[in-house]
DNA sequence: GAAAATAAATAGTTTACCCTAAATTTTCTT
DNA sequence: AAGAAAATTTAGGGTAAACTATTTATTTTC
């Protein structure tokens, strides 16, 4: 069964990768804040489960269905970012509550995000004008408009 | 440290006490979906960190602590599983899914979250406009309004 | 090419939850 | 009030995910 934390682990490698080319057991310790002999335990299971391939000493690469997951939550990631942002939430904080969103929204609430941001970015002004009343109410709060 | 288990047993004992009265090992099992002997560990160590008073066999009630959090994750939840469902969630995963963020929200998504329904009552018409196009752009993929 | 530095792996613990099975206590029935 | 049934508790295990301390490999540096 994969859980949260492998998750995690896939997103951190795949990142890894990105950004590194080369993944090493102590920059994913690093990224997850963890000591590097937990890391390797841990690979150890995911490698079990067929989400890494992973030799003693060799280079880790994520599988196919490792790397399809961390797309997937890529994905996800980005569209709960978005839309925490639209809502007004400070890029920081956003970043950290996306990342624990992303393991536990259901597939229809991530539609419904996704819809939002597509509605937004649909219309023809950059900020539709709900949206800024949104954010002036956020501010003020009270109404600016007749909604 | 109170984790966010502790926080699930927190909420459905201060759920049984309001429905129930009283409370009953077994009843916080079915709700949790696990056997009675895991929920006597759990309120041992629960116990410990001062969130619910316990002694073997005797009635089981929250302190005050036990009780605020409680509370406040109701408080946290009710906003969450009314946000959803302006976004259009269904109810039932709606409910499920904020089970699961209540736990983990930062403070200023919840704010914005708070707002973005105060927003929605705010206004005069029972839904606004921009909320029903929103809707409508949901269920046919298409812009109606000029937002 | 050997010593020193760095990285990775292993062994043994810990903590938070959960489980089953068995023992005990309480409650219900007759 | 005694025996049956239900609820609770205890004892003994298990798993996921971390940790520390030690050992083994690989790189770097001289």
């Amino acid at each position: 069964m994969i859980t949260k934390r492998m998750e995690d682990y896939l997103r951190v490698i795949y990142e890894l990768k990105y950004y590194n080319g080369d993944i090493k057991i102590k920059d994913i310790a690093f990224k997850l804040n963890i000591k590097p002999s937990s890391v390797v335990e841990m690979l150890d299971r995911m490698k079990d489960l067929g989400l890494v391939k992973y030799e003693k000493r060799k280079r880790i690469t994520l599988t196919k269905k490792g790397e399809e997951i961390a797309k997937s939550l890529k994905v996800k990631n980005e569209s709960i970012l978005k839309f925490l942002k639209l809502l007004g939430v400070p890029h920081n904080i956003a970043v950290e509550d996306a990342h624990k969103m992303e393991h536990i929204l259901s597939k229809e609430t991530l539609e419904r995000i996704k819809d939002f941001i597509l509605y937004v970015e649909t219309c023809p002004k950059p900020i539709p004008n709900w949206l800024k009343n949104f954010r002036y109410f956020c501010k003020y709060k009270k109404l600016r408009c007749k909604c």
